[in-house]
DNA sequence: TCAAATATGTCAACATGGCTGACATAACTC
DNA sequence: GAGTTATGTCAGCCATGTTGACATATTTGA
């Protein structure tokens, strides 16, 4: 129990003080996150994924598009639909928090051994709730391959 | 990351739901989760391990022991310090919300093979940052034989 | 022995990011 | 055209983090 208190106290410690010089916070991360790793995400889907409310989505999301790191684009077959992708400027923030958080489990791999990482991704896999289990895959899946970033697939995760 | 945020995720899932039946919240967990493990632990200890300020702190452990679930006794040799310790109360809750993380670890690592345990362990405690994983290791130890309870014990740690 | 350092408590004020509930708009569906 | 759906937005509440200043009791050291 306190390994994960720790762990990941100090996994969202480095972002953190990145995220402080553009006056954004944790919950502005977690949006840069999955828009980056989903491109065409709907906002349905956001407010599943983090589990939290349209208000306190539609907070930071505005700030978000407001400075120029997300847009918005109608969906081509439903125009109600507000698809979200990272603007240049998105990315690049993006890409830098995640660096971040990669170097530290890349070392943090590299130092326990090369087992660790088979055996790590199938615990936190385990202790995702299982509803939701199925789900996770699928977007870890899609982030780890770098593709399957269609709209398409954003709306076969967001459903559930 | 995306595990990581997920496990994190529903790991302090189960615990919430119980403490908004008392009126608490996360911050009350914590304060009673290292108390618990930890009796006798002065506020300042409090104050590292968690890393926020007084203020926070103050504002939990006021209601923590308004409402009898932990209790304070000067210290022995520097009567300036306030060592903590859960009541009867305190600890019956404290056993509660660790059964409920306790059980979904184990079940995690028991669907994740038998070397899981091991490779999981190494990798969380790299995960931390480098300056706190000595002090990580100590609490972790004593929690895990479950005794150096002692005062003396937890001034050790405290150390920094 | 008295002054300084230490451990703790407390106050005011503020920011972030959760929450609820209500309601508006546009677009799709039947 | 009515009802449903996706989204946006408003007002306001709560928990928990922050800073800075200051009070009190106690220990320590010159």
């Amino acid at each position: 129990m306190e390994l994960l208190f720790f762990a990941y106290r100090d996994f969202t410690g480095d972002p953190d003080a990145v995220l402080a010089q553009y006056g954004f916070g944790r919950a502005h991360h977690r949006v840069l996150h999955f828009v980056n790793r989903n491109p065409g995400l709907r906002v349905a889907n956001l407010l599943e994924i983090l589990k939290i409310t349209k208000q306190s989505l539609a907070r930071v999301l505005k700030q978000l598009i407001g400075e120029g790191f997300i847009t918005q684009k109608a969906g081509a077959e439903d125009r109600r639909e507000r698809l979200l992708y990272l603007t240049a400027k998105g990315a690049r923030l993006a890409e830098k928090l995640t660096l971040l958080q990669v170097s530290r489990i890349e070392a943090a791999l590299a130092a326990s051994g090369s087992e660790a990482e088979i055996a790590t991704r199938r615990f936190l896999l385990a202790m995702i709730s299982e509803e939701d289990r199925a789900q996770v895959e699928a977007l870890v899946g899609a982030g780890n391959a770098s593709l399957n970033t269609s709209i398409k697939q954003d709306r076969i995760i967001g459903e559930a």
